[in-house]
DNA sequence: CCGCTATTGATACAAGGTATTGACAAGCGG
DNA sequence: CCGCTTGTCAATACCTTGTATCAATAGCGG
């Protein structure tokens, strides 16, 4: 899963296994309170590696903190849930489409972006949208 | 200016002022640097009572800090320099396209967004793009 | 099993921001 | 004009997210 030239460590087992398990979005601060004997500095360290390998996701929550998730797809965007903040992955050609409408008309040259889509998803849309 | 309900006080004539004065993106520690006799709290406070009020708008730079910028118009997102951090606003209608297409496909019932493009702009990238 | 070195955990620190607190000042009623 | 209420202020403590430092350790290759 994470061999990539890095040693495969306990604390890292211990990691990627209640990464594994738990299969919502996590905050940092949750995973590392929930790895008693693993230290805050490795928790952020692993997300870190984990991000930049591509097995984990950061997402901005609509109030602004961050959140990770598994990556499924290759490129992709977030939904994300304001209510059960789960956070599904998506792909629409319609989001090319208009980076492609997009680079046509500004200037200079576009080399990144960041989208969230926030939502009220099906299960908290239907089960009373009011709580 | 941002008479809404509110006191105008000299910190917030201050506050005002910089902000005014100075037409490019900035940091909240920027600002509070700047203004010498008026509290960290306080500028918090105000930036955040202007981006409610809709004078301001917060923007997410790619290293993931906030930088705060004048709203001019309505609806809009925005266009970074990952080179100058100059913050441009930008309105296209293929962004609503993709958000009304997006709407159609996905379940629940979208609520928000947040968009961000980065880029080098057309000054950067003329000067030079190599570095 | 040994040695090299990546990795660890503790801790300090940084940046961005909020909550609290005690003081002051502006508006309102008399 | 006085005094109350309330908004705002500056200072400060604290929170969250994350990184840097550093001595000690654990993994891996041989």
């Amino acid at each position: 899963m994470e061999d990539r030239g890095c040693r495969i460590t306990q604390p890292r087992r211990d990691i990627a296994a209640t990464i594994t398990r738990r299969r919502d979005a996590f905050s940092a601060e949750e995973l590392a309170a929930e790895l008693d004997g693993v230290g805050r500095a490795t928790v952020y360290r692993s997300l870190r590696l984990l991000v930049d390998a591509g097995a984990l996701c950061k997402t901005t929550m609509p109030d602004g903190s961050p959140r990770y998730s598994l990556d499924n797809a290759r490129h992709h965007h977030h939904l994300v849930c304001v209510d059960c903040r789960r956070i599904d992955e998506f792909r629409h050609p319609s989001v090319e489409r208009m980076l492609r409408a997009m680079s046509a008309d500004i200037e200079g040259e576009l080399v990144g972006h960041r989208l969230e889509l926030y939502r009220h998803c099906e299960v908290c849309f239907a089960g009373g949208g009011s709580g």
